[in-house]
DNA sequence: TATTGTTATACTCTATAACTATA
DNA sequence: TATAGTTATAGAGTATAACAATA
């Protein structure tokens, strides 16, 4: 069931962000990137591999969502949103918000023992 | 947070049953054919296309795992498991209740709560 | 003519291995 | 020598379109 329901929130999310025109790889991306974050970071936090990143990067960059900039330490590559990156994170925020599986089908105190039951499993 | 659990349940899965050396399609396949199923059938069960199916029954048949029997309808294929099929679907299904991810973090009560919402979503 | 399954093909997501630049 | 990212490539999983056999 656990699989299933991803499955269903994962269509139900890229049918709803399709209007974007955004891969949903790219989207989980640029949601994470709230704040600049070295390309490993965010290899780590979508627990892939760092080459699969450059991909996503490339691809996020010929969008003019993010561009790469280099810090102190000069092999490390922040991706940072630009204003267009911003204004697309912010899209699917409200999207998301209003038109989640969860959102739709569950009430308040069901999504928070829904919550902590996932927080259970993830431990 | 569902899609992490769905993925982390998967991997725990993928990991388990891979002493029988089976790919995880496969095995979701073989874990639905409890009753002889028609292909089309099993495709909606899976929730893909049954053109994808011809490519699992292949390999469950190579593997000695379900013929593919005619019934009245001569255009329609059953599948259904051989001996060695049963006792596979046997195995995996003792490993997941020894191993699976739910069975291992939450306890009994916890699980009731988390199958009635995860219903709640489906439905 | 509509339905079941098959074939051939192609696409998306992702990992592995070898490499480059910097530290 | 170790680390961050890149390149080229390969593999799994799955869909699409055109087709054959049967109804």
């Amino acid at each position: 069931m656990l699989v299933d329901i991803a499955a269903k929130a994962k269509e139900v999310f890229a049918a709803n962000i399709a209007p974007l025109g955004l891969p949903v790889p790219l989207a989980r991306a640029i949601v994470m990137l709230g704040q600049p974050a070295p390309m490993g970071a965010l290899a780590e936090q979508l627990d892939c591999d760092p080459s699969y990143i450059t991909g996503l990067a490339d691809q996020m960059e010929q969008r003019g969502l993010v561009e790469r900039v280099t810090g102190g330490d000069r092999r490390v590559k922040l991706l940072a949103l630009t204003p267009a990156g911003q204004q697309t994170r912010d899209q699917i925020a409200t999207i998301v918000a209003s038109t989640a599986l969860v959102q739709a089908k569950l009430g308040d105190s069901e999504r928070k023992a829904l919550a902590s039951l996932l927080e259970k499993l993830l431990s």
